[in-house]
DNA sequence: GCACTCTGACGAACACTGTTCGTGCTCTAC
DNA sequence: GTAGAGCACGAACAGTGTTCGTCAGAGTGC
C-alpha cells in the first residue's frame, strides 16, 4: 500500500487527487467467483448468496462479477455443477446393476447433503451441465448393461434425479433451520419431531382419526429412513419393470436387504 | 368518489387541504388478501407475488397487509392451503385401495398443475395446514383400510407428497417459461424438446456414448408419461411391501394396466 | 519506446423487494 | 358523547439483481 515500485519516489501530484491511491487491481476469474459462491452457500445457504455478498468475499463490487458471469442464475448453475463434480460414479458391473444404481443415488445424496440447500438449484433447472451429463451417462450405462430396456432406463434417470434433488432439498430445510437456531442437531431434531408429534396428538380425533391413531408411525422415521424407503420403492418398481422385459432380476430378490 | 352522504352538500374547507379527499377506506380481510394473492400466483407465478403487488391488487399499500397476515411466508402458506382445498378425496373402498391412492395422487397433480408453480411452497414446508392434514388422513385411511401396514402407509404418505410437489414444481417451470415466451404451449414444448434433442445429439460420442445412443428415448417422454412412470414405480414398490406383509396384493397385478 | 485498442474492475444508480414505525382515521362500547 | 381499540396507510430502511459510464492497465502493432 502506498508506493508502487515503478513510480520511483515521485509522489503523486496533489492537484490530480491521486485518482484513488490506485488500489491493487484484484484479479477475478470465473473459478474464483464460483468457489467463493460455493463457500457462501455451504456456510449460509442459497438464500444468503447475493452478488454483493460474493463480491464482498472477493474484496470488490458487485458489478465486477458480471464480466465473468452472465447472471445470478448462471452463477448458481455453475456452483451446482461444481458440487455435482464431487459425485463419484462406478464402472458398470452388469451383475450388480441394481445395487450400483442404489450406490450412485446414495452417493449423490451424500454430496448434496454436504452442501446445504444447493439441491434446490437442481430442482429448478433442466440439467445440461457437464457433470449432470456425466452422472446421467453413468446411470444409463449401468442400467442398460444390466439389461433394463433403454426406454425404462431413460425414464428412470429422470425420476431418480428428481427424487434425489427433492429429498435433499427437503432435508436441507431442517438443516438450515437448525443452523439458524443455534442448537445442536440432535437436540433440534428431537425438539422439532416432538412438537410435530404433540401437534398430531392434539388434533381433533373425530376429523383425523387415522392420523391421530398412528402418530407414532408418522413421527418415528428419520430423514435417512424416509429417503431409503422412497428409494427402495422406486428400485423395487424398477426391478419389476426389468423382470417384465425379460431381463434377469437382481439376484437376491429385493434391494431392501442391502447394507 | 367525492361526496359522502352524511356530509350533505358542504364542500371540504379548502384551508384544511381536505386531508387527502378522504379515500373510501377499503375493507381488508385475510380472505381477500389470500384470494388476491392466489390470483397473482395463477397469473404470473410465485416469484411475481410480492406484498406490494398484492396490496396494489387490493388498491392499498403494502403495510396494510401486515395487520391480517404475519409474513409473506404465512401468506404463501395460506395460498397453498387454499389450493390444496381443491383436492377432492374419495371414501375408502378396501378392494380398490391401490387404485384409489393413484387417483388421489393424480387429483393432486391436476390441482397443482392448475395453479402455476404453487407446488414449490409445499416443497419448502412441513405441511400442517388443515387441507394438508385432510389429504394425509385420507391417504392413510385408504391404505390402512387396504391392509397396508401402518408404518409403511405412514412413510408412503410422506414420499407421495414429496413426489407430487416435486413433479408439479418441475412441470411448472416449463409452463412459466412458455408463458414468458408468448408462444403456444404445443409449439413451445416442441421447440424446447427439439433443442434438448439437438443438444444431446451434438454431445461428444466418446464421452457420452450411452446418452447419444439413446437420445430418442431420453427425449420421447412428455410430462405426463414421466410423472405416471414415477408414480407407478412407487406404487409397484408399495404393492410389493404390502404383499410381503401378508396383505392381499391388488387384484390385477400391477397398477400399470390402468387407464 | 510509443500510441493504440480492448479487456475488465469499479462507483453510482435504478427499480425493485420484505418489513417496521408512527400517524391518525373510523368504528365500537359504554 | 367520549374513550379506546383496531387498522389503513405513507414513509422509510436495508437489502436485492442488474446496467451504465468511466477509466486503469495489459497487450499489440509499429
Amino acid at each position: 500500500m502506498g508506493y508502487h515500485p515503478g513510480m520511483a519516489d515521485i509522489p503523486a501530484p496533489p492537484w490530480r487527487k491521486a485518482r484513488k491511491s490506485s488500489p491493487p487491481r484484484t484479479v477475478l476469474s470465473r473459478d474464483l467467483i464460483v468457489s467463493a459462491g460455493l463457500r457462501i452457500v455451504d456456510a449460509e445457504g442459497v438464500d444468503a448468496l447475493s452478488m454483493r455478498r460474493v463480491a464482498q468475499e472477493l474484496g470488490t463490487g458487485p458489478a465486477s462479477l458480471y464480466a465473468h458471469v452472465e447472471n445470478k442464475e448462471e452463477l448458481l448453475d455453475l456452483i451446482y455443477d461444481e458440487v455435482m463434480g464431487e459425485i463419484r460414479v462406478p464402472e458398470p458391473e452388469p451383475g450388480r446393476w441394481l445395487e450400483q444404481i442404489r450406490e450412485v443415488v446414495l452417493e449423490a445424496t451424500r454430496v448434496f447433503g454436504a452442501h446445504a440447500d444447493i439441491a434446490r438449484v437442481g430442482l429448478a433447472n433442466i440439467p445440461t451441465t457437464p457433470n449432470a451429463l456425466r452422472i446421467a451417462e453413468s446411470q444409463l450405462r449401468i442400467m442398460i448393461a444390466g439389461g433394463v430396456p433403454p426406454k425404462i432406463a431413460s425414464l428412470m434417470v429422470d425420476r431418480l434425479a428428481l427424487y434425489v434433488c427433492a429429498d435433499a432439498f427437503e432435508g436441507s430445510l431442517y438443516y438450515l433451520r437448525q443452523r439458524g437456531s443455534g442448537k445442536e442437531l440432535e437436540e433440534f431434531l428431537e425438539e422439532v419431531f416432538g412438537q410435530i408429534g404433540d401437534f398430531y396428538r392434539a388434533l381433533p380425533a373425530d376429523r383425523f382419526p387415522t392420523l391421530v391413531a398412528h402418530v407414532d408411525d408418522l413421527v418415528a422415521a428419520d430423514d435417512r429412513e424416509r429417503f431409503e424407503f422412497g428409494l427402495d420403492l422406486m428400485l423395487r418398481g424398477l426391478a419389476s419393470y426389468a423382470a417384465e422385459a425379460g431381463s434377469a432380476p437382481p439376484v437376491s430378490g429385493s434391494p431392501t436387504s442391502k447394507d
